[in-house]
RNA sequence: GGAGAGAUGGCUGAGUGGUCGAAAGCGCUCCCCUGCUAAGGGAGUAAGGGUUAAAAGCCCUUCGAGGGUUCGAAUCCCUCUCUCUCCGCCA
């Protein structure tokens, strides 16, 4: 949510800023509401302080033993103007609310221009793609012909959008998401967190898929309905929610492996074959929170923490700072990593780092106290893959396939693979 | 799933219709006193919002959440959520 105060105070700015997403804020719809809050606003807390003087009032006049008669017929029609002020003011409050809640967060002015993702700025390329002297297969050629992918059977289950992975595959998922659990917290200086999978409304609220993307999540049908995580990023940056920490104890730096589960609406067509897009996946998340002056930095640091774990992958990556009509709805500023996918011979997303600002903390009211003021003031949240688990495994059986249909294991994935240095058919 | 108890400020915990945003203790901050790492005395110490250019001041809201009764609710009524104990069941 952007600051209601500035908002009011200088809407024309933030309908600029937003509109470098192609965004249209109807800032004298918002005005006009404004106007009309603000005088309802008045009227009713005036309302509500005389009923409070008149209540004292006549509880003084009780305790003293006079004839309260006079004074309740003074205030005879109090309650009922009261009650008018307060549901007036309410409902101009919540058209206010629902405009707030519906509004992105403003861009940081290190955002380059454009309109989307063709816009985005390459910022640094890491390695470079192999070449092969065989015929490249894409991962879902080589994960089958190794008996270790199976979408009929996943389909049979689930439907599209599901997979299934048999021995040494599944196994190299989960090597991989130690290897970047243990990477993150054992040098990077992250507390590897354990979170809930389903999550009330409100967490959603918080972090801004809802009330807006609702289409993309799975929802329960239980008498409160639960929300299947679309990323960890929403119960990590849910662990500051209604908390005020102590200058000294941030940042927090939390690192989590969740499946994510995504409805993938408005997708149709995309990447239908094999497992870039699906609706469950595994994804090692990064979270930070810090003090509002500290997350350009914290941006850098996060990126950098997922770099880490691609370079140690040995696999060719680029960094792309995404231009103002591509960045999220919830962050100020992202750079999104890319892997080389040599069986699509293109980059693709494979970590998406933002900083969100205040954004998601003022939905949160997750604050940090000013050390000199004394006063809480709204922290900054950042989130970042660290990496997509998902997709690191189709770019290690891309990158690292053999002319016999074998994939090799990545030196720093054999120590979680039992010491194995290839995956092949099993004879 | 069954039975019961509970939810108050950073913490413990009082408060069952009025002067209660809330006793007391602990913690924390500042000051005073005191020559010995201790003790004592005093003052202060919630959050959100409105008004304001901003602050001060003033006002409003908040005692798990939502609704109701009342001139007036932490206190009474209803619904919900969560926590704890016992039983059952399970990983």
């Amino acid at each position: 949510m952007i600051d209601p105060k500035l908002l009011r105070q200088a809407t024309a700015d933030v309908a600029k800023n937003l509109a470098r997403r192609g965004f249209v804020f109807d800032a004298d719809a918002y005005l006009s509401l404004e106007v009309e809050r603000k005088s309802l606003q008045i009227e009713t807390e005036r309302l509500q302080a005389e009923r409070n003087t008149s209540a004292k009032r006549v509880g003084k006049a009780k305790a003293a033993g006079d004839d309260v008669a006079p004074l309740l017929a003074a205030v005879k029609d109090l309650g009922a103007k009261l009650e008018q002020a307060e549901s007036s003011l309410q409902r101009v409050q919540t058209a206010l609310r629902d405009i707030e809640l519906g509004l992105p967060n403003l861009l940081s002015e290190h955002v380059p221009d454009g309109a989307d993702e063709s816009a985005n700025v390459e910022v640094r390329q890491w390695g470079a793609p192999r070449s092969f002297d065989f015929p490249v297969r894409d991962h879902i050629d080589i994960g089958t012909q190794l008996g270790m992918l199976d979408f009929d059977a996943a389909a049979e289950m689930s439907g599209s959008r599901f997979a299934v992975m048999h021995g040494g595959l599944a196994r190299l998922q989960r090597a991989l998401i130690q290897f970047m659990l243990d990477t993150h917290s054992n040098e990077h200086g992250y507390e590897e967190t354990y979170v809930p999978y389903l999550v009330h409304e409100r967490a959603l609220l918080g972090t801004g898929q809802l009330p807006k993307f609702e289409a993309d999540l799975f929802r329960t049908t239980t008498e409160t309905p639960f929300y299947l995580i679309p990323t960890a990023e929403v119960p990590l940056s849910n662990l500051a929610r209604d908390r005020i920490f102590e200058a000294g104890e941030l940042p927090r730096q939390y690192v989590a492996h969740t499946p994510c589960f995504r409805s993938e609406a408005g997708s149709y067509g995309q990447d239908t074959r094999g497992m870039i897009r699906q609706h469950q996946f595994e994804k090692v998340e990064l979270v930070h929170l810090v003090p509002a002056q500290d997350s350009d930095k914290a941006l850098e640091a996060l990126t950098a923490h997922a770099e880490v774990i691609l370079q140690r992958l040995q696999l060719p990556y680029r960094v792309v700072a995404l231009c103002a009509g591509d960045v999220g709805f919830g962050a100020a500023q992202t750079f999104d990593i890319e892997v080389w996918l040599p069986g699509q011979e293109r980059y693709r997303e494979i970590s998406s780092c933002s900083n969100c600002t205040d954004f998601q903390a003022r939905r949160m009211q997750a604050r940090v106290r000013n050390k000199d003021s004394g006063k809480p003031e709204l922290l900054h949240t950042l989130n970042g893959s660290g990496v997509a688990a998902g997709r690191a495994l189709i770019a290690v059986m891309e990158n690292y396939q053999q002319a016999d249909g074998s994939i090799e294991v990545p030196e720093v994935l054999r120590p979680y693979m039992g010491g194995a240095s290839e995956i092949r058919v099993r004879d």
